[in-house]
DNA sequence: TCAGAATATAAGCGGTTGCTGAAATGGGTG
DNA sequence: CACCCATTTCAGCAACCGCTTATATTCTGA
């Protein structure tokens, strides 16, 4: 039998709850914004465009699942990508799925 | 400023789209079982476990997005992954959030 | 301590997703 | 043709998702 891509059940669940994270295009855009910097909540709004609100609870999915971390400085919260794996996923994403 | 991870929204919303279709733990499952193989759709169902409709219903999901192929040979079906970067991203996906 | 800015949370709703069970398609064989 | 097997499609329903609006929290500075 050939070796499985991921071979516990338990960790395909992990990695597709994960991946759903980031399968959506405002939270795939907010990582984009990110990249490697650590940016707050205010530049993230005005740079992926929608309101506030939305964003918040954008960002606390990604939070939630592990995929951000938060810093806090006066009453600004700075976002950034925990795992910087997380970057080379999103540009091999880029690479497979945008051919142009 | 710093180059973006993707920097066409246009792009973001493909490859959302192209993630979102395997952030499923079935689906997700599907493509781990084919690897780099080629499975009958009653394989893939005995692999998986769930009902051959619904197994049915998944692949389709993921054929039409292109993430899958298929061949047909007499009244079978064979699925197969298109693209051999999309196994190096389930690969790497797992590296990232599959600590264990 | 009061006003205001930055962020988070809550309620509600319309739309989508995912599953089940039944029916339909299509090919193989007698 | 008649029957069987493999697969797809359909209908329906419960659950979840994503957005909007309104409200709450937390911090700052006068």
């Amino acid at each position: 039998m050939a070796k499985k891509l991921i071979d516990k059940d338990e960790d395909i669940l992990l990695a597709s709850m994960a991946v759903k994270a980031i399968a959506h295009p405002l939270r795939l855009k907010i990582l984009c914004v990110l990249g490697d910097r650590e940016v707050s909540v205010q530049d993230i709004v005005a740079d992926v465009g929608t309101t506030q609100s939305n964003i918040s609870q954008h960002l606390a999915i990604l939070r939630d699942k592990g995929v951000l971390a938060t810093r806090k400085d006066a009453n600004r919260v700075y976002y950034r990508i925990s795992d910087p794996r997380t970057i080379k996923l999103v540009g091999m994403m880029r690479e497979v799925f945008c051919t142009g």
